[in-house]
DNA sequence: AATTACTTGCACACCAATGTGCAAGTTTCG
DNA sequence: CGAAACTTGCACATTGGTGTGCAAGTAATT
């Protein structure tokens, strides 16, 4: 159970969604429903309606009072997913900090929208146009590729890569790590995938493990 | 295109599928076929068999000539690709090699079969019954887990991560890696993948670079 | 308590993909 | 060359998921 739900303004007309339902258990329903697709759409991006709307303990008509197609409902989870992640990335474009404190804290700030960045890297490609995808995930990337400029100019990094490889490896590594989570072969609140993420970007093991202490502490 | 087509023995009677074609041409399509299908469901694996088919060059009717039925296709590729897999594998088992260097030659043989392992992941969990795809892909993490513990305990590699989790992070780096080959991003063929994967596993950098080349020059 | 908002349970139309049957072609091998 | 092996192009049945209409239920707000 993802329990966040914290009380959004509802977007007013996003034209081509139903109408806001009035009565409160709707609302909780509609909720409820976008938060049971999310995960189980990570799980298996082809759940079908039917599934996701048993899973939310509903009725499938009951999904199509809510969202008109299967359509609305893939846009409001990606819409959902991708505020989040661009959440995450302002908050981590602090000032200018040493690269691998910045590195860390992007880790540390990717992590906490971790369950989105999965969903939104399951949805993928598919489900929709051809340039939707990149358009919500290349920002991270592209945050971490700066990053790793920025950090091997100062002879932070390791140049064993070029850093726009490094950089997507570092996302599949930071992937992979949060779904050992979501399987239960692992706790971690962040700390510990950041410092593997500086670990892989080159950065001594010791100092890794200084740099994420220092930013969690704090 | 994927060139490759070594001739095989031509596995006898696999119970379920055609009879193996006798006119040449036949055969050659036959194997275009599974090429291209391998190809394209990396892509995507939800291809069509419309599609798969008109990309071989083919009409799907003539593709069900060579196979019963889709899942006959996926079996057929899957088979070969666990077969590569499980041939990478034993090619990486050699003698007791030092953590370091097996953990070197694991990830360059893996390299080898790089493409069949992303089609065995990206046909994923899906397509088939639930332990299935463990039961083919668990041997590399396996084998990877196996390296790392034997080299943590001689303190060669870094101790940030569980072994179970290090070992999918790599996996996921790994196919991270595999992509942006596949994407045409960067080339390489093999070493610079063994070399990121030994840092990620905390190797310093320098002694990373020295194992993999001892190995690759050899 | 009455109204109104939602939910449920069918039934149905629709579509895209799968898998088959059959009657032509076309090619390859003996 | 001629028979057998393949390919092709329909046509057709089947299936599984989607989306909609409507009538009857249940619950929340006034």
């Amino acid at each position: 159970m993802t329990r966040d739900a914290a009380a959004e303004p509802e977007e007013s007309p996003p034209p081509g969604a139903a109408a806001p339902p009035r009565r409160s258990h709707a609302r909780a329903n509609r909720a409820r429903i976008l938060a049971v697709a999310r995960r189980e759409l990570s799980a298996n991006p082809e759940a079908t309606i039917d599934e996701i709307a048993r899973a939310a303990g509903v009725v499938r008509r009951t999904l199509y009072a809510h969202f008109p197609g299967r359509t609305a409902l893939l846009e409001a989870i990606a819409d959902e997913a991708a505020g989040a992640l661009r959440g995450a990335l302002e908050a981590a474009a602090g000032p200018a900090d040493p690269p691998e404190q910045a590195l860390a804290r992007h880790t540390l700030e990717l992590w906490r929208v971790g369950d989105r960045y999965r969903t939104l890297i399951a949805l993928g490609h598919k489900s929709f146009g051809d340039g939707w995808f990149e358009d919500l995930t290349e920002p991270a990337l592209r945050n971490a590729v700066e990053i790793l400029r920025r950090g091997r100019a100062a002879g932070v990094f390791g140049d064993h890569l070029p850093v726009e490889v490094l950089a997507s490896g570092i996302g599949g590594l930071l992937l992979a790590l949060l779904q050992s989570v979501n399987a239960g072969r692992w706790q971690d609140t962040g700390p510990g995938a950041a410092t593997a993420v500086l670990i892989a970007a080159g950065v001594d093991p010791a100092r890794a493990r200084e740099t994420v202490t220092s930013l969690t502490s704090a």
